[in-house]
Formats: structure tokens, sequence, C-alpha cells
DNA sequence: TCCAATTACATGCATTTGCATTTAAATAGG
DNA sequence: CCTATTTAAATGCAAATGCATGTAATTGGA
């Protein structure tokens, strides 16, 4: 119930103005290059790492922060540019597995190319490397569970 | 054209978890609350403190950081709703000006009730004073203008 | 003074998102 | 074994968003 002080509001506005413009610059190098957003790379990104084996949707869903029917769309998106592959599952008919495709993984590492030094213009050279671990350690703390009510 | 390191990444990853983490929290609060979204509240505070002479939508469109569009789209909504009121301006035949209505202030200061408490807890309990002005001074360097190309 | 370029704002149309609901499979309880 | 509940995923529909373009007023030359 108590209202935040000076240093809170200040945290807050610049929080948002900076995610905003570090987006902002991440989102339109990807699109200036050609390449779909930043949502694509991340499940690309998820998809590769769990190998042969595959990732169920709703894995995905937690690593991702998105909500369910926005998984759901995605992956049919990127499934249809060929990128994924859905499998149903063999244990749970309910479940899909999906594994990425050598033209999925050849995107991701395209999208790479231009993500990581967007990342490195937008984040790295703006501070120095003590600064960039002070700033993680933060934002870490804040994204500890929330007080409730 | 470098490659972010390891501490430009995990600043990136936290930047974007922290900053949808906390706005998720505050965007909840006043929905459950009743409330408009957030980008009302944004808009009433400009124009209430534009004063009685107002403010022009391109004004308000580069402190919002927002698309042309989206101003233009939300200004209706908001008016549509009675809590502003553009009235044609006199030097510019092009622009309106743009006034908070009383109840458009009332509004405001019922939203600030929840919005308030909820930056409070979405940020201001996570960290000591000292840590939200070491928070705020890192994102403010990152908010500074890109480095081009 | 006249016309081209610019500026402020609105809007049609396609895509995306959010919400609620549906389908189908798995689990739990009797 | 059979039904009720829960879980994984898809989808219809309405609202929001992005993009391109349109309209009208202003500015800036020639």
């Amino acid at each position: 119930m108590t209202m935040p002080d000076e240093t809170t509001e200040a945290a807050w506005t610049k929080l948002m103005r900076a995610q905003d413009r570090a987006l902002s610059h991440v989102e339109a190098a990807l699109k200036d290059a050609g390449f779909p957003p930043l949502a694509w790379y991340d499940v690309l990104l998820e998809v590769e790492r769990a190998g042969k084996s595959g990732i169920r949707a709703i894995d995905l869903q937690q690593k991702l922060l998105l909500p369910q029917y926005g998984i759901s769309r995605l992956l049919s998106k990127i499934e249809a540019a060929g990128y994924i592959s859905r499998q149903l599952s063999a244990e749970d008919g309910r479940s899909q597995e999906i594994v990425i495709t050598a033209t999925g993984r050849q995107l991701r590492r395209r999208m790479w190319a231009v993500y990581g030094p967007a990342i490195e213009q937008a984040v790295g050279c703006k501070l120095t490397p003590s600064e960039r671990k002070t700033l993680t350690g933060l934002l870490e703390k804040l994204t500890s569970p929330p007080a409730d009510t």
C-alpha cells in the first residue's frame, strides 16, 4: 500500500525506457536484415538446445514466458516456414515434440550474426564489464518472486 | 560487428525479463482494479502537466515514444471516454491542443492509487535506495543515443 | 504569388494479440 | 472399468497494432 519514493519512480521509468530502446534497436536490426522477429530466435534457440529428443510446447511456454495461445500460433508459423517440425509424442498423445530442422539451425545461426552485434550496440558498448555485472545483479533482484498483495 | 560477451548477454536477458515482469505486474494491477491500460495514465499525466494551454499530439508522441498512429488512436479512445478534450489550435490549423477534463484528472488520481503501490511492489521493495540509484544510473547510460551502424 | 515539399493528424487494411472456449488425451476417484 | 477432473494444445472472434496512404494546413523557395 505504500507509495513509491522518487528513487523508485526513477528506476521504474528508466527500466521501461531502457528496455524499450534496447528491444526496438534489436528488433529493427533483425527486420532490416530481412529476418523474422526476435521471438522466432528464442524459439529456435530453445528447440535447438533441446536436441534430437525435442521439447514440448508447454516447456517452451515456461521458458519463454509467452501465453499458451501465443506459443501455439508462433509454432504454427515457424513450422509453416520449415524451421521446426512437430511430431506427436509417443508417451503423451496431447503433447508434441518440437524439433529443429537443418534450415532452422541455419536460420538461427544467421540471425545471431545480426542479433549478437545488435545486443553489443544496445547494451555491451554502453557499459563497462563491471557495470554490466552490477546491472545484471540488480535486475536479477527485480525478477525475484513478487511480494504478494 | 563485435559479438557480445557473457556479461553483455546476461545484462540483455535480465533487462528483458525484469522489464517484462515489472510491467506485467503493473498492468495486471490496473486491470484487476478495473482501470484502463498504463498508456492511458501516461497520456493523462502529460496532458495534466501541460495545464490549461494543453499539449499537441506530436509533443505527446515524443514524450511517450509511441508511433504517430498510436497516439492518434489512443487520444480518440480517451476522448471518447471523456477524459480529455481536443480543440483545434488557433496558431496551427493542423494541430490540436489536448486538455484534460475534470473526470480525467480524477481518473489519473485514482489510477495512481493502484499504479504507485504496484511500482513499489515491483521495484521499490526489491532494492535498497542506494541500489535503486545505481540501477537508475546504469539504465540511464543505456538510454544514451545508440552508436550508429 | 504560386507551387512543391513538409508537417500534423487520421484511417483502411492486413496482421497480431488477448480472451474465452473447444477438442482430445491423460489422470483420479469410486 | 467408468465417469469427472485436469492437462496440452488449437481456434473463433473481437480488439489492438503496424504499415502505408490520405487529407488538410503550413512552410519555403523560385
